[in-house]
DNA sequence: AATGAATGAGGATTCATTCAT
DNA sequence: AATGAATGAATCCTCATTCAT
């Protein structure tokens, strides 16, 4: 009866300018995008930008935060749909999911593979972090799959990083070129890689 | 006004330059790295820099060109030491040196994988440049495992492009952290990962 | 948008923000000082402020004149209570309750003897007038004494700003230093001070 | 035969920015006076004033640092000229000094009595030390005063720190009305209320 | 060749104030 | 009456680059 706008709308709107923030990041990089672009890309002042968040680097920061978890959450949804855990499926799902979300949304990979560098030593913890979420998950599917004996002994952490690496760096170079090759056969041969390498069995 | 200095000794100041540049741009990244910073650790003006160099950017440039032709001419000479080609050895021993290289400065790996994206839109075209150098050369041993059956059949630049993606990842994640594991190890590691995958055989 | 509220009402709402405001401004200084800072301590909205004074510099005007009203009432009401006007004590009544008074609030002290100036030249006019209202009084009690022959013959206009600039600097100081000593005794000195200066008679 | 600027030009360089910002700071205030003002004045850019100060706060502390000493020369040398250090005259003769320091150049008092109010808390420190060294000397005096039985035996900083109020407060004042009254006679009656007060011997 | 003083474009950020609700 | 979202003017400061010496 007070409030002008609901918290719902206040965070629509904080939702808008991250998606405008994230296109105006994508389309120019960090630092040559300024407040201005965003405001404007976000049909608001610049001044405005500011109620929402403290600063530029914080706005880029949430923005991070925001694309982790929606990662996490399409990867999440891909393994319940797939169930079979006892299989080392759970780990092509993962991968595939993950180059699905980066193949559906370029900008992200922007921001997570270019981007985020700008911000210099702070972006390394943030990254960092996220890096270690998606490590940890794969590790463990790793250290599941060694138990079984269907993967080699080798040190997990380092396996699951390989992992998440290679599938991030292939949907970044995806961004400059495709090799002519579709999401899908990329995906498949991501998979086909971690699990056998490239000796012919 | 007098005496001009000869190009040796204006090459050697630019490598003194370059150098310094390095250093500076290793600890502080690209962004927060002042014109004058690099003067000073060079010991010069930074009026001076101009002299040599036609702007911050043109630097950093050179600095990645160098940096790439020390990588190239370390890997060579690897190869040239280990000889046999026909095995599927080359691409081991590429791994391994630029692996070491890599170990052996780091502040050349956060140059390339931090700082190099920090340039924006500018840096892709060189990034991509130096990494369709190595890109090539690596595809070209895939190529020839191919044909002699020891390499499974799979497009070979992407391969290219996964071991490559692979040494530079793990070599940027070892300045964070290093899973308590040695340089030797790794490289081992990324070799047998790269060959064989993670199914045991 | 129904019930007015009352005049009462509206003029209690307008103190609680004046002493809010005095509190934070005497805190942060006039400058630091945000509207926001000042609706918070009056637990209104920043918006809310605007309806009650029409500018941050009006309302440190209100505040202003607030506070000198409640000076000259003190010092009114400790003149009345002690009378013989026809002594030197008047005087002395006087830069007692000021001192007094400066004592009892240090928040206005702050306010007149230092933030005030950060208006800059706004503040003169106003300030100004304020110093004119109690020369003004002490003028007239110097003027009287001198007719008496109890007081010197000098500008008794100058006089009279001697007297209360001393009043005003000393209960400043104090807020920063006070040198050890008792409200009580400052007070007394000052009057000694101002009466028989530091020569021993 | 390296340096473009000799050191003493750099010196004069920066002289002639601190006596431009003193003239603008007088003329606006400091809040009001943007670091461009200042470069106006001093007909350089506002780029060029931060080789000289790291920010306008510090060249503001620079300035007042610059008006300290000037005084404090000035008084020193008014007193060296005199020298009866025996008498109660060095008070004398540094109240005159001073106040006639404050009459040759207005703009010192608006910055010391106006301006410096406005930088907030950090103006405390400054400005207390600068009044802490006048009552230092002053103080010294009062004492040896004392312990000829020349000055009244009252606290002696406090005594100190009237005297010096009572000349920066009339200095100011003239600043905005002078009472019809020469430097001279205002001179003359500080030091002679603050020796004898306003009862008649 | 080298110096370092000078330049000024460029951008983030603050906050008083307005106004739709 | 009250709210708080929106606005945008205003300004400090950085730093790559230029250029007179």
């Amino acid at each position: 009866m007070r409030r002008a706008v609901s918290p719902e709308e206040k965070d629509a709107r904080r939702s808008d300018i991250l998606n405008a923030a994230k296109r105006v990041f994508a389309r120019k990089g960090y630092q040559s995008t300024t407040i201005a672009d965003i405001a404007k890309a976000a049909k608001l002042s610049y001044g405005s930008i500011y109620w929402y968040f403290d600063s530029k680097e914080v706005l880029f920061h949430a923005l991070m935060e925001n694309e982790e978890q929606a990662l996490r959450d399409h990867v999440t949804k891909a393994l319940t749909e797939h169930g079979d855990l006892a299989e080392i499926t759970p780990l092509k799902a993962a991968v595939k999911a993950t180059f699905e979300f980066f193949e559906a949304d370029r900008a992200v990979v922007k921001l997570l593979f270019r981007d985020s560098y700008a911000l210099g030593d702070r972006f390394e913890k943030h990254l960092f972090h996220i890096y270690e979420g998606f490590i940890n998950d794969i590790e463990a599917m790793v250290v599941a799959g060694q138990k079984d004996g269907k993967v080699i002994d080798a040190p997990p952490r380092v396996v699951a990083f390989c992992v998440v690496s290679l599938v991030g760096q292939l949907a970044h170079r995806r961004l400059i070129t495709d090799d002519g090759l579709s999401a899908d056969v990329v995906a498949d041969f991501v998979v086909a890689f971690v699990l056998n390498g490239i000796l012919p069995r």
